[in-house]
DNA sequence: ATAATATAGTTAGATAATCTAATCATATAG
DNA sequence: CTATATGATTAGATTATCTAACTATATTAT
């Protein structure tokens, strides 16, 4: 997942003039099909906006770290797993739904990095176990704050009663589309 | 944005066990800083998830129409201004957030698919007006009808009345997240 | 009027994250 | 013990991004 990012251009860019919401609300309307709920796809749309912001929010978070998201991922399941389940390449690849090959490459990254290290099964001399190296850990204590504050900051704007609401909403949105998507933690 | 895809894989790939997000919560308790607020980080967390999801959903309704989630985005842009004002590169690549490098290497490709062409400006020689061509229109005319479905399945599992709710939220949740990004349409 | 500077856009070269297809080594099953 | 399945990697592509350098044109300042 790349992202883009700030602009550091030395000039303010001439900017488009803003359309504002209502543009795409009234496209919407003119455009979409008789069976789709308007009403639905607008909010829809909202949705995909601010999931663009967020994940732009969290890459912000994580760039002085020099690590993305999908890594960071890694580095949590792995370290969750831990004593509990020895992670191998394949699973990893599943449960983010890339490739093998794909995985190959994240875990390549993060070896380069020095943050994990692949250990031979015994057992089975196809696999290889994935584990965190002590710099993969520390780095982990010192981003992790960082990304729970960028978590937590996501939701600034919203009073604690908003965001109870907001979470049950969240709860049953993630369920569904989960199930819909068949992913999931 | 390159996002990953179907697991089209022969063989069930083996899964990790599902540590659910309990797990994650109390990795949050145990690594947040302490002026952190664990129960916005949580949300914030599931904020996150949900955003992953929310591209992917998009990613797959667009995928039969070889077309990415930013590319649609140029040419709703475009139509969305034409005859109000003739849209430039740099004025996109400021609108996405993107650098004029990367506007121009977007606009490639979208008129290698013939969907848009270039007009140079009389006025100024440096600038190029973009403008969608007839099979421009007409792909819009074929993914927006889809595109907007998309969005409203987004909102499937939720209720008339979960939905007034969400919308409310997440208006509130734009302005705020736009404000902080400096972003917006 | 011309020289300096700014702007619009492109090109070149790099990186990250994905893909498919092929390959290698090891396990498992007939 | 041979055939097939599996785990992992490699090779080769694509897409979307970046920075830095460059070209052509416009604007500004002397």
């Amino acid at each position: 997942m790349v992202r883009k990012h700030i602009n550091y251009g030395k000039t303010p860019d001439p900017s488009l003039p803003r359309l504002g919401s209502e543009a795409y609300n009234e496209l919407c309307q003119q455009t979409a099909a008789t069976h789709t709920s308007v009403s639905a796809a607008q909010l829809g749309l909202l949705m995909l906006w601010n999931s663009d912001h967020v994940l732009d929010v969290m890459d912000d978070a994580l760039a002085p770290y020099d690590i993305s998201e999908s890594k960071l991922d890694v580095l949590m399941l792995i370290r969750l797993h831990a004593g509990q389940h020895d992670v191998t390449a394949s699973e990893l690849a599943q449960r983010l739904g890339i490739r093998k090959a794909s995985a190959t490459i994240l875990l390549n990254g993060l070896e380069k990095k020095g943050w994990i290290h692949r250990q031979q099964s015994q057992q089975d001399g196809r696999k290889s176990f994935i584990h965190l190296t002590t710099a993969g850990k520390q780095l982990l204590d010192h981003v992790l704050p960082e990304f729970w504050q960028a978590c937590a900051s996501l939701v600034d704007g919203l009073d604690e009663q908003e965001r109870q609401v907001l979470h049950k909403l969240m709860l049953k949105f993630n369920t569904h589309i989960e199930n819909r998507l068949g992913s999931g933690r």
